[in-house]
DNA sequence: AATTAACCTAGTAAAATAGTAGGAATTAAA
DNA sequence: TTTAATTCCTACTATTTTACTAGGTTAATT
């Protein structure tokens, strides 16, 4: 069970998106660069985050990717839209399906950890962990 | 980031033993039969709890596997033994070696998702879980 | 018009997970 | 003392997921 380095590298990208607020649009190769990784990857992670809102693009020459209040974006929604909503096990979140979650004694288990690492992650925001 | 179906196996197996402790040995094919999983695959799962001494088994004839003091078993350390200790990125945990660390945003929230896994996993005991 | 840079989809390579197979060792019962 | 039951152990294979690459399209700026 390890995080995927969409997760990891969209993580330190947002770091680096937040301490650069307010300066403008940055390039794609810029951000690749600072967090080592390829244009090609690293552009997939950021469309995914631009879909979810939590980045801003502009097109065309001098465009690029922005974070916009960095406070209000939590470590949680990053990882959610990277990782798979965070979903540990098929049986907890939204469309959990299982018929027998009634008499399981081991969804309890999956049910509460998924809770606390939500909770956890969403209480940290992007500003909060840059400013350390 | 997704559980492992051999820790998903191994609890439900494990939450089957407890219900039976004090009744002696258990076969594999008895417990396969219970979690809905192969008998070579549950194997797998048995030996490997067995190493970490989670369950007792005996050999030959009438022999199987058992579970003493549920009440002392947490969660955490089964789902350590079958999890790759739980650590959901390199730099956790006990080897972790990334030289950058100190000046690395991102692993607070490694560490502090780390920390409150396995505190909520080791809080709940096979006993408490199989209970209600 | 040319250039720069994001947008989008599809494909491939690598790694991890899931599961199978089969023989060796041990114990109990016949 | 032989046979049957049952765990032990290692290696292998198939499947799925993750990681990463490629290349054309669209939009904005100069």
């Amino acid at each position: 069970m390890k995080l995927s380095t969409k997760a990891r590298y969209g993580l330190k990208l947002m770091c680096y998106l937040a301490k650069e607020e307010g300066k403008g649009p940055i390039s794609l190769s810029t951000i690749a660069t600072q967090i080592d990784s390829s244009d090609k990857y690293t552009e997939q992670i950021l469309l995914a985050l631009r879909k979810a809102d939590l980045v801003k693009a502009t097109r065309g020459a001098n465009g690029g990717y922005f974070v916009e209040n960095a406070k209000d974006i939590s470590v949680g929604s990053i990882l959610r839209t990277l990782e798979d909503d965070l979903v540990i096990v098929n049986c907890v979140g939204d469309n959990n399906s299982c018929p027998k979650i009634a008499n399981c004694q081991t969804h309890v288990v999956w049910e509460n950890l998924y809770k606390q690492m939500n909770s956890l992650l969403d209480s940290m925001s992007l500003e909060s962990i840059i400013r350390k």
